[in-house]
DNA sequence: GACGAATGCGAGCAATCACTCGTAATCTCG
DNA sequence: CGAGATTACGAGTGATTGCTCGCATTCGTC
């Protein structure tokens, strides 16, 4: 687990708030052994599981760290505090995300219909939110404080423009502020769907996925017919 | 502020977890003075605006009795606890957002179009989410810890009926089920832009409730075809 | 084997926060 | 007025929690 598109990216702790450029003087290479990538990834996929669990700010890292079976003193070798954890774990997230909705980039609308296009999108991307129900607890809905949820911010800016251009694609006669209004529209309905996405059993997936594909389709349609 | 539709009902503070039927015994009408009602209405008012700022695990007791310009101590004259105040909130809340949903009840449909209803419908109840912020942090998004999430469940249950009513309106020839699954799906999609409505700048308001019309239109009107 | 670096531990510290309590001011009503 | 109830105060308390620190263990390398 916790090895979906990218696996070495997991332990780079970036909590540095520093100048836009790095300076080399700064600049540790934080020798690690293979060891302590493992405590990394468990505590990562611990950290998942409680906040999944209890919400962010419920969250103890104690919790974290008995989760994993690591003392509280191992997760701060590694992490220098609480949201670090949740800015390593939402930079996890962000990158398999952006990578689900990649394909978009690269559509013929002359030879793939928008219906088709989501029919095979949406599922990969909603079976990754049910097997990291913490991206939820990150992502949307307020409940991590601001400097957790900024780290969301490049992935909804990437994810806005991604649908943007899908629908440039489809639309391409609507002027750009429709289409971006639209985008916008269409990200916050998704936000709002998931969670019931990532509760539903699973036999109640599939039916989901397609409304959700039905809610974009059918506002789409309507944001050209009107 | 903070009187909406029912006044008095504000300071009904029922915290107690008790048996269903209350025992006469225990039964304390809790005599309170004018002077009262008027501090759990200030106490009330601060709530919301220290909720709606900071969320609800952020928000302190403190922070809460300082913004009403009132002691800790008195706030707990009034409420036994933190999750009471919520309560109390929600109630109110949830009293109001179901009166404005109330008259999805009483339409004709060869008199009124969906589109018609939501028209008029939709701007009051997004006028009182951006009077009341803090009417997310309580009800969507898992903010909140449990119990107090809880006091969601009786509005929410109400406004799926009154959602699941009015599609069967206009939708009579569909099956319950699918009925049923639409209005989960477009209570989600709701919440999910709501924060949207409630953060936008006034002058973008009437578009984009213009928008969440038509994400609930062109939704229904493919639950119809398809 | 030996040395330094990395890993690991867990009791405990300091700060925060929900909540209490003793006391005093203010109101209601006869 | 005066007695009892209500309102108001705010320093303090107990519990929680993010995080530290001194020390023990294991690893990589020569």
């Amino acid at each position: 687990m916790l090895a979906f598109v990218n696996g070495p990216t997991i332990g780079k702790v970036t909590a540095e708030t520093s100048s836009p450029v790095e300076p080399p003087a700064t600049e540790r290479p934080k020798r690690r052994q293979a060891r302590g990538e493992r405590r990394i990834a468990q505590l990562l996929e611990a950290a998942g599981q409680v906040f999944a669990e209890s919400g962010y700010a419920a969250t103890t890292t104690n919790a974290i760290a008995a989760r994993a079976g690591v003392s509280p003193g191992s997760l701060y070798q590694y992490f220098p505090n609480k949201d670090a954890i949740a800015a390593a774990l939402a930079e996890y997230y962000a990158d398999n995300l952006d990578a689900l909705l990649a394909p978009f980039a690269v559509l013929d609308p002359s030879v793939v219909t928008l219906e088709q296009a989501l029919a095979v999108s949406l599922g990969p991307i909603v079976e990754f939110h049910r097997v990291n129900p913490a991206c939820i607890v990150l992502f949307v809905g307020g409940s991590a404080p601001g400097h957790v949820m900024d780290l969301q911010a490049p992935l909804m800016a990437r994810t806005h423009q991604r649908i943007t251009a899908l629908l440039t694609l489809y639309g391409p006669d609507l002027p750009a502020t429709r289409l971006e209004l639209g985008a916008t529209v269409m990200l916050a309905a998704y936000k709002g769907v998931l969670p019931l996405l990532v509760e539903a059993p699973e036999e109640q997936v599939p039916a989901l996925t397609q409304q959700l594909q039905d809610l974009f389709v059918g506002y789409f349609e309507r944001l050209l017919t009107v």
